[in-house]
DNA sequence: CCAATTCCGTTTGGTAGCAAACAAACCCGG
DNA sequence: CCGGGTTTGTTTGCTACCAAACGGAATTGG
């Protein structure tokens, strides 16, 4: 799979190179932007199908839950943004969550605008046996790389993060 | 300012870490992973604002363009995979392409089960113009990063998409 | 030949995701 | 008070994305 992989995107990247004649291209960017987005995708399917589809819940789902279990009961934008995931989303990922009684919104007392969210008894049950399982296929999907260079990846991943952010 | 924001990010890494403390967890995999998902993000997000917009595609439409730009026309079945998308997926992006006059769906005479997707000449000047563009902002997205640096990291993914995509 | 099977793209039904518009609640200057 | 501006989460309207079901078309075995 690797051997066949592998040339077909150095087959491409010559294709371009022919197509684009002699306007100035960024190779090197632009191979390290493509991969970052195939790798999310794969990974992604990976952990859906694998892991999560067993317990009904998507990626965002996931998060949603995983995070709410790390830092505790949240208020929706706080949430939102930890999850990395617009206000509006958020909402609908929620409900969905809801709907499958992971977690429950509660009203603030104090402020009748806003509201939390915060795991039930069965979301908590749920993150704590799925997340062992999530993290064994993590380790798996990244498995051929030493720690050395897991760590190197997420440091690089973590500078194109900041730069990408600045909008 | 990436002096700021760099250090919050590590931070929030470690204090997931701490939150999560005693339990047996790979955590260098869990940090890969999740800063593949974030970057991903964040290089779509960005992508979309500050280029596609303007163009009136998604990064699933600029894909397909780029693709029949590089690849030449091509049968769906071969165009879903090369874009990453299942083929019920590229029926949809394919019909707003349509739409927006990019592209055009031809019969196959020797197969009437069969379709070939083209670039029209609109389609052809669009990812002409376009695609240079998009090409520096990948160069600002991963600007920070030093030639070795990008090759290092494409590498490290390319071998995590190996990876992740064997199902 | 023809029946069974396989192949191909689309449709269906669902969740996810966003921006912009929205309504309700809050806040503050006067 | 109170009236305009702001904040908060939801709704609306759209595209994207997938799996599974579908239906027409090709192929293959007998």
């Amino acid at each position: 799979m690797e051997d066949r992989a592998r040339p077909r995107l150095l087959d491409a990247e010559r294709l371009i190179q022919a197509r684009l004649g002699d306007r100035q291209l960024d190779f090197d960017s632009m191979l390290a932007v493509s991969n970052i987005y195939r790798a999310a995708t794969a990974v992604r399917r990976r952990a859906e199908h694998g892991v999560l589809s067993q317990f009904g819940l998507s990626w965002g789902g996931f998060t949603t839950l995983w995070v709410l279990w790390v830092w505790g009961e949240m208020r929706t934008a706080d949430l939102a943004e930890e999850c990395d995931l617009s206000k509006a989303t958020l909402t609908g990922v929620v409900k969905t969550l809801e709907k499958r009684g992971f977690v429950e919104r509660r009203p603030v007392e104090s402020d009748r605008r806003r509201v939390t969210v915060a795991l039930t008894d069965a979301g908590l049950d749920t993150i704590e046996s799925l997340f062992p399982q999530f993290n064994r296929y993590e380790g798996e999907m990244v498995g051929k790389l030493s720690t050395d260079e897991k760590q190197a990846l997420a440091g690089l991943l973590r500078r194109v993060i900041v730069e990408a952010g600045r909008q």
